[in-house]
DNA sequence: CACAATTGCATGAAAAGTTATGAATCAGGA
DNA sequence: TCCTGATTCATAACTTTTCATGCAATTGTG
């Protein structure tokens, strides 16, 4: 067992620091909207991350194990999409689940370019445990607020996609 | 001048490609707190990213100099926190931008262990146009919302970066 | 003051990610 | 059918990030 890092402020597993405190009032990136998704994303997710580490298990692979939990059979690239990565990351990702038999690729019958990808018993056994510290840590980290507003925050935030999605389909202007 | 990738939805300079819809409905991703938190800022952020990589700035150093343009001086260690980059690769990235003569590193002179990084006028001049971007960016994006919408999303983001924060705080319960 | 512990940053080696491209398959006309 | 263009995924070459560690400076302790 490792001699347990001294005094580490939680959320370092991977020897990222969370900031102290945000930048300084005033600052451009303070209100900045991507700045804050960012870090909201970044602190919220730091504990969670550690602890999926403690079990051996990179984010990018949990990721993935994650969406294939909820949606098995999924194409590569639309895996990929879910898992928020690009397309040759994904490969790689998946060349490494497969390589711990977690993951399986099948040639789709119907259009032999694509791929389908499958979670396999044994993956299913390694990731069903991490959904459940997932979820023991959701519940931590929101057990602060009441019901209804966390799910404000979600429909806010599903909100904010949505529209950003929609930005991102217009045509490129020109 | 590339031959410009035919047809791409917006957003994907660096062949990243955005979802179309998000996870399935009933899906635990499509609840789960940290997954929305990462793919807002993945979505919102993914116009911005590509047109600051067509700059041909990469991310990481934007993320730097937007993060001196607001506060100059800043130690190694603080400037990672800021820009949410672990220690080693600020280091890696500084490394990068002051080949560029874009930052400079200037030892401190109470504690000499401590290196400040101060960002060049050539910096400045690099950075500035980029802030512009960003600030058209964010107009844009959030042009569909009431400016009380947009402050109401700033505020719970921000409430949720602190609790996240004090949550990362507290002593690992073992 | 001497010495142990801590802090701040850099760095080498290994791992992972990105970019550009290619091969295979499919789809839509002429 | 034959050809052109588009789609799906993998991969090679290159770049970046990570992990572990080392060194130097500082702090705390007796």
């Amino acid at each position: 067992m490792p001699p347990k890092r001294a005094r580490a402020r939680r959320g370092d597993a991977d020897g990222m620091t969370v900031p102290l405190q945000g930048p300084p009032e005033g600052a451009f990136v303070a209100g900045y909207m991507a700045y804050l998704l960012a870090q909201a994303s970044h602190v919220y997710s730091a504990e969670i991350h550690a602890r999926i580490k403690q079990t051996g298990c990179g984010i990018a692979e949990w990721r993935v194990l994650a969406c294939l939990v909820d949606v098995d059979g999924l194409s590569v690239s639309r895996l990929a999409e879910m898992a928020l990565f690009n397309q040759p990351r994904l490969s790689k990702v998946l060349d490494r689940l497969a390589a711990q038999g977690l993951i399986e690729r099948r040639g789709d019958t119907d259009d032999r370019r694509r791929v389908r990808v499958h979670i396999t018993p044994a993956g299913r056994a390694h990731a069903v445990p991490l959904v459940e510290i997932a979820k023991a840590h959701e519940a931590e980290m929101l057990a602060g607020y009441r019901p209804e507003e966390i799910e404000t925050i979600k429909v806010m935030l599903r909100d904010l996609i949505r529209r950003s999605l929609a930005s991102n389909e217009v045509s490129p202007e020109e």
